[in-house]
DNA sequence: GTGATTAATTGAACGATGTTTATTATAGCT
DNA sequence: AGCTATAATAAACATCGTTCAATTAATCAC
């Protein structure tokens, strides 16, 4: 079969990009496969390639857009808390929430490696980032001026610690912590490190 | 070719799970295969499949031997510590060097899910509970008999946030954060949640 | 020592994977 | 209508994990 007009080039972009993360949500990373995203959209795996470089390619897509929506209800979250502590929890508990309503997605976001060991690309690392700063704008208010270091390593060590709650959260290796949702360690994190920065002064 | 008696079953067993250690730690998951662990032994893949169930499960043989091997270097490591938080970084400072020292092994060991979303057998969950055994003894100390509870929750979020911080580092997404080490994290975040613990008293 | 039994190793096969490419059929333009 | 540019396809390639009948060597019985 030669050139349809079933769809636009976007049309058909968006289609993929819905078509993949909809095998992500369901089947995890393993689930997704060029033939059965191909199949899923009506199409052969060859077409994929004339829309995204690689399934690497098409995979960061996903998982980028599965960032972009978290930073919405990250930000969302936010809005109304009164204290940089408050906040901090209830923008977390929406990452939480979020990670919860699709593990296997999430687990796909951070199970993913490039093939050949390829650094994540420019525009996917940006993406993160602005996750990144949506943390420190809530810790700078904790900090002197003269500490914007302190502040900077703050933010990264409270963004490491998430990550690594969140990652075996979806991993299902958060049994061997049974007993303790993610939230509550969560709370205890955020709660227990901003009490130790106000007592280290 | 028909049975030979160049091993026996447990050199064999051993040879095996070196070689696949080998390939982890050179070109991490992706670069171990049946074909190539059974080249790297002189047999053939068939082989494998006398020894281990599947190749998921040789991998988790591996990753096994090295959450041993780095249980055995953070007990070592604690040693000679005079206080919780001495021994605590010093304990999660051995975590990162054995970390640095082999990166693509121990992001095997992070990356590695088993097919089918089957998740990690019991013998293998008690080998990382015997880890975490060691953080929340050193946490003990610093809580009244009554609150065991929140010991046992600080232990697991002290452990989730190391997991956070060496699982970036090693999936290389760590360049994010760029500017601070593993270690300053790290010592960063035993640090403050350690002073926190105490001003909440 | 010779024959029968047991066990380990192989090689070939199967279905599936990501990716490339020549071929084909369509859409749009003159 | 004819031409061209382009999109989609089918087929191929190398590789993957895994299975299994066939084969060969070691072991055992006598």
């Amino acid at each position: 079969m030669g050139r349809r007009s079933d769809h636009s080039r976007e049309d058909l972009r968006a289609l993929t990009l819905e078509a993949a993360r909809g095998l992500l949500c369901a089947h995890g990373l393993e689930g997704l496969t060029a033939r059965r995203v191909a199949a899923e959209i009506g199409y052969t795996p060859g077409t994929l390639y004339n829309i995204f470089e690689n399934l690497d390619d098409l995979i960061l897509h996903v998982t980028a857009g599965a960032l972009d929506g978290l930073g919405q209800r990250v930000i969302a979250a936010r809005q109304g808390a009164e204290n940089p502590k408050a906040a901090l929890i209830a923008m977390a508990g929406a990452y939480i929430e979020e990670v919860r309503a699709e593990p296997k997605l999430w687990d796909a976001v951070f199970e993913h490696r490039r093939r050949g060991g390829q650094p994540l690309p420019d525009w996917f690392e940006a993406r993160i980032a602005q996750l990144f700063d949506l943390i420190e704008a809530e810790l700078h208010p904790l900090f002197a001026e003269s500490d914007a270091e302190a502040a900077r390593r703050s933010a990264r060590v409270l963004w490491s610690s998430l990550h690594g709650i969140t990652s075996l959260l979806v991993a299902q290796k958060l049994e061997l912590i049974a007993g303790f949702s993610a939230e509550t360690l969560v709370e205890d994190l955020i709660a227990t490190y901003l009490a130790g920065l106000e007592a280290r002064g």
